[in-house]
DNA sequence: GCTTGACCTCAAGTTAGGTTGAGCTTGTAG
DNA sequence: CTACAAGCTCAACCTAACTTGAGGTCAAGC
């Protein structure tokens, strides 16, 4: 009663939610694997769909891809992650998570909570200390003053 | 005690720790304003800095210019934003933070804890599930199975 | 009064994350 | 056995969000 059939890419594309050319790219981007058929075609395990679907879920909270593929290096290559596997991705990001978490809800309720400082004493500024720290942590390429 | 000065392309960089193309840019797309000495330059108003902050965290949590752009406009143009200002921005945006937060809490927590439900069952998955209600909200533009 | 650094504009280049299209192959249903 | 939907590769194109560069102006110090 073959159990765990294998997937074709469209399969993939239908249940996942996302396009045929996007699972092409994560692979290129080593973010999936698949195997090939005698005929070339792609065929994927099921687990493939829980990897994409954290994909996106990560994405859409401002992870990108190139994140995520460090995050599943500690995936086993080889076999089905089990329980543990994904159980140490989720603490290797669970800093980065709790990060943005709070940075949400300093934007949600800070917004109108940080009006106190008036905003003319920007240093003192809750929102603008978040930046601090995030320029600090340095997440993107940040040039202030270099010299030149 | 010339109390508010007005501020340059330049301080303004230096105080928001973002590029001086960067302000031009945010410029070009509505998110900040300026006006001009006779001698052409730009010159901004100490709140430019509160608007370069907000702009900042809310790129950072994945919240595109356009749609910074478009919660911005609910700030008065020719005068500086008050607390009620800013609060009504912060309304605006409620619901779309607290969703993001959600999921990254799913997403922080549900790694781990979906691992329940096995994940063969996909369907049935947390993760997959808010996948769903991401897409059924149509935040970009999937196009799962159009005709052609 | 001239030099030097901060500004200006506008066009082109860059990276991320994909999509689209052409041209060719596979596999399945009638 | 043949049609045709699904796959494949590769190159080109696309949007967002900036940066870089060329070529020219402005203003503050010596």
């Amino acid at each position: 009663m073959a159990p765990v059939r294998e997937l074709t890419v469209g399969q993939v594309a239908v249940r996942s939610g996302v396009a045929v050319s996007a699972l092409h790219f994560y692979e290129a981007r080593g973010l999936i694997r698949s195997h090939r058929t005698s005929g070339n075609q792609r065929r994927y395990s099921r687990d493939v769909l829980r990897r994409v679907a954290i994909i996106r879920v990560a994405q859409e909270v401002g992870i990108p891809l190139a994140g995520i593929a460090r995050a599943f290096q500690s995936l086993p290559e080889e076999r089905t992650p089990t329980r543990e596997d994904w159980n140490l991705l989720s603490t290797a990001w669970r800093d980065e998570l709790d990060q943005k978490i709070s940075q949400l809800r300093k934007l949600r309720d800070g917004l109108t909570d940080c009006i106190g400082c008036g905003c003319m004493s920007i240093d003192k500024c809750p929102l603008r200390n978040k930046e601090d720290r995030l320029s600090a942590q340095g997440s993107g390429a940040r040039r202030l003053l270099v010299e030149r």
